[in-house]
DNA sequence: AACTATTTATAAGA
DNA sequence: TTCTTATAAATAGTT
């Protein structure tokens, strides 16, 4: 368009290129800011070169509002597709959860309407179970706890021993730690075997219901 | 910028601006071809007046990958604050039906290691109120269920009364119809009566339970 | 980045 | 709207 008219094609020389880009650019902002003041119009121009710089002008709106005015213009939804997807999701979880929450309120006795009676004896059954389950866990706690304070014993026993033995190897005489030590370990060998005992009692009685499949 | 130079600024007499517009929008979109082709760059422009009415040139992308890529290169999501959060939710769903899951596994009886001994003592206590209450429900099941079929025998026993009554004024002899009915009547209620002991024995055997609060 | 010959865009009029 | 055309503006090639 001046000293010479050119071919509207990729120019080859890179550095021609570049110059020519940057001449135009600046031309092509002039022109949209010339339009959007003359005709009172909003305008949005990006560039993108090959080096993956963007060169933006919009007036009087945002890129966003822009984006937004066009859709609500052309009734598309450009990002629709990963939005609603992410709806969908959102309410399968939704239904999901509501499910999973009636579960565990059937599971804690409520929301029993809905069953039939075979579900109700399932139900049951299962339930059962659980209780079951959960006797029996608390019975290895408990069985646990005890053998490790019988081992606790054992150790402070022998720890005891030890010590009366270095005690007479010196000809002293420790009677009263001897004692003290005794009464404690009675007293936590009395409290897990009453506990034992009180899971005993609790754990029998359903045994040989009925109801429980096993 | 020809037949006189004008000032940049909104041109006032609606029909000038309307074809002012039209006029440079050409040009506008013509330079931007130019740009885009000579270039090899990517030129999106979009106008909108104030007519409402939007006019694109994109070249050589859609106006999606547009956005798209130009939200790439600015490192901004313009639509993060919907898009973040509706992710968020989704994450706190998610967790929210992670934690309803473990529960349930928990009141199946499984997944009981991360409880201390008071929290298993505590959901024995809920097992077995949820156990009674399915109980307590059958039970109800079974007594409407009982009182239904009472119910249906009265009925049909005052019908037979009717008809046995017209019968009688007709001086006709109906005997066997009234055999059928009084045995079916028999077998019904030693079923249910049957059905009542077996959930009132399945019952009891709960209630004193040491362990249950109410 | 600046210059400038020339092409291109366009304001006003038809 | 479109065409015309005088003139302003843009810009290709050069420095």
């Amino acid at each position: 368009m001046a000293r010479g008219k050119i071919q509207i094609k990729k120019i080859e020389n890179a550095t021609n290129r570049q110059v020519t880009y940057s001449k135009r650019r600046k031309g092509l902002f002039k022109k949209a800011r010339e339009l959007s003041v003359l005709c009172d119009a909003s305008v949005s121009v990006i560039m993108i070169s090959t080096t993956k710089k963007a060169h933006v002008y919009t007036n009087p709106i945002s890129t966003k509002e822009f984006y937004d005015m066009y859709q609500k213009l052309q009734g598309v939804d450009l990002w629709s597709s990963c939005y609603e997807k992410m709806k969908e999701h959102l309410i399968k979880l939704k239904e999901v959860n509501l499910n999973l929450n009636r579960e565990i309120r059937r599971k804690m006795g409520e929301c029993l309407d809905g069953l039939n009676f075979d579900e109700l004896c399932n139900l049951e059954n299962k339930m059962e179970n659980t209780v079951m389950a959960i006797r029996e866990k608390k019975m290895k706690m408990i069985t646990s706890q005890t053998e490790n304070i019988r081992k606790k014993i054992r150790n402070s026993e022998n720890e005891q021993k030890f010590l009366l033995h270095q005690f007479e190897l010196r000809g002293e005489d420790p009677g009263y730690a001897k004692v003290e030590l005794g009464e404690e370990h009675k007293s936590y060998l009395g409290l897990s075997h009453a506990l034992q005992g009180i899971l005993a009692l609790n754990f029998s009685p359903n045994q040989p219901d009925p109801h429980s499949g096993v």
